[in-house]
DNA sequence: GTCAAAATTCAAAACGTTTTATATTTTTCA
DNA sequence: TGAAAAATATAAAACGTTTTGAATTTTGAC
């Protein structure tokens, strides 16, 4: 291994002229720095990334952790984030440090990373309300960027108009006629599943309609919760069957198509199916039979704007200032069509 | 942030002490340690990693790099074996880097890691002849494990026995009495195709059995290239039609049993039907419909011999050591039959 | 040719540990 | 009690950078 001194003595100069020479400062001589340039090379030095950390107290590196789920959609959809995100960091010359756990603490693999690796920042994937893992990066003065948002927060994120998306899609159903609208929604707890449960019942109030109880469901983003909610839905044991069906996901809209299938009950003729596509490959809304209507917004938009404001924190810029919310694209297609005559009523 | 000079300071002792009390080691006076003990505590110590790893020459990390792929299948795989190997790593306090590239030059991303975070060693999945990645990581003498090999390699790897799958599966066909068996195998350039393909026709020659070319295809992990491919072998354009298909993943087979429905060919009676099983939450053999014989090793099960063969690596073991070539068990399920009697004759 | 200003280089300190070689204290045993 | 041995503590060097403050050299104007 070459060291910075190694070079300073092949040259006779000094460590501080060569470290200034290879690291761009103006106040070294244009030969001095070629010749450090060109024995640099022919040495083939390489900084030690250990004694650069230590003097100036950065690692280049972000930190993320995911909680192990059962769920194959967040799995493909989160490593989508990740991936892309992993590529835009590597632009800025910034590493990702990978944890799974699946701890019960949820910040505990936080800690444990900043112990021991000492990020420079994190990127939070999925906050609930209260979030103690925000808490925690606050009160440890560590920056961080979250994916999503929950009310109207203080820390830099980006996250899609989750509102809008339900709204959105409330909008278009009512233009055609329908007043019995259900809805299946994300886990609970989850920020983006709440925005949208606000953003359809307030969408709904507006249009002067109701949504019972039984209408709006939670659940994991799986084709499987899809099937057995929409059975639930279209079986009439609790009143009118709706006539259209809002899908958290094109996994879950996957399972409505296959409880349809099952009742034999057609889309759409007798059923509007609309869902939220986060453009993940394993499920493309356009190859659904018929092609379903969505609103859009891939998750690996986000990739490149979150990479940015994690660079502009280290940069020191504030929080407040690198927030995001993207709209996401409303795309009709076969899924959703003008409401049968016989079940127009509303609930 | 306190150090241990600080620490040292205020029990007026010397750093020396100080970082031997902590550190556990034998020669410090048992109070001495104590005290030392409760004081990094009151005073919220954390030693500072980037000083530990200068002097130690390490970073406690070890690097994963994945090249980018369009496939949903190797990302879910790659992503399980992922957030397992982490988990394990964690247990042992080393962290994971990650990085994914669509880089075309496959060994730039491992210099650029190496340079910018020094990781103490790799984990390399999906190993190709004469894969330059290990070639660089030789040279430059970084310990790494590979998920996987190619031929009978002297580095540390954990692989199952591909030979062995692809033959005892013909075993089970050939005791049925099929002749004419098909393989739907991985990715040509991909070293366990060429280990299955290998088993697979040294088994069948073993058994008297020749296999046409057009009998045994490559190709991506997915459900359409199952299916394409069963379209195109039961087509019987080419000649009689397989009796058995073997798929290299229950991705393939599940396009299999696709394309079998399509064509009104019934599993098992008319098509006898075998797959790998990775155990893929995805796709899960017992529920497919008839329940899938396969050759089961569950791709996690890697991730704790590759964790601990890291460790074991750092440790100064050699890696001709630490090969590990786990076999895969049999479960024959409902998608395996005799073989019809018009269909007996070999090809 | 001189002097101030600008440009360039340098020596030393700093970052916070670990480790080596040495020094001091305590214990043991004759 | 004294010397040797064992136990414990220390000072200083090392890891390889960056940065600070000062020193040296070069340039430009008179």
């Amino acid at each position: 291994m070459t060291t910075l001194k190694d070079i300073a003595a092949e040259l006779k100069l000094s460590p501080a002229t060569v470290s200034r020479a290879l690291n761009g400062f103006p106040e070294v001589n244009a030969r001095t720095r070629e010749l450090v340039q060109q024995t640099a090379d022919r040495m083939n030095y390489r900084p030690n990334q250990f004694a650069r950390q230590l003097v100036s107290g950065r690692s280049g590196m972000i930190g993320i952790i995911i909680k192990i789920t059962e769920e194959t959609y967040s799995d493909v959809a989160f490593f989508q984030a990740m991936t892309s995100i992993s590529t835009h960091l590597a632009a800025a010359d910034l590493d990702l440090i990978f944890q799974a756990s699946k701890n019960q603490d949820i910040v505990a693999p936080y800690e444990r990373m900043l112990k021991k690796t000492s990020p420079d920042a994190f990127i939070l994937m999925g906050p609930e309300k209260d979030d103690p893992r925000i808490e925690f990066l606050k009160s440890k003065d560590i920056p961080f960027v979250v994916h999503g948002r929950v009310g109207d927060p203080d820390y830099a994120f980006y996250d899609i108009d989750n509102k809008q998306v339900a709204s959105s899609v409330v909008d278009v159903l009512c233009d055609l006629g329908h007043s019995r609208i259900a809805m299946i929604n994300g886990p609970e707890p989850l920020s983006f599943a709440q925005e949208r449960r606000a953003g359809f019942l307030n969408s709904m109030r507006s249009h002067g309609l109701t949504v019972p109880d039984f209408a709006l469901r939670h659940g994991v983003l799986t084709s499987d919760q899809g099937y057995t909610s929409a059975l639930s839905l279209l079986s009439e044991r609790r009143g009118p069957r709706p006539s259209a069906i809002v899908c958290a996901s094109t996994t879950i809209a996957d399972g409505v198509y296959r409880a349809a299938k099952d009742l034999g009950v057609s889309i759409p003729s007798e059923l509007s199916v609309v869902a939220h596509d986060d453009a993940i490959p394993e499920m493309r809304a356009v190859n659904f039979e018929p092609a379903l209507t969505v609103t859009r917004s891939p998750i690996r938009d986000a990739s490149q704007p979150l990479a940015l404001a994690v660079q502009r924190l280290l940069n020191g810029e504030k929080p407040e200032k690198l927030q995001t919310i993207a709209q996401a694209e409303l795309i009709v297609r076969n899924s959703t069509a003008p409401v049968p005559k016989d079940r127009s009523d509303p609930w």
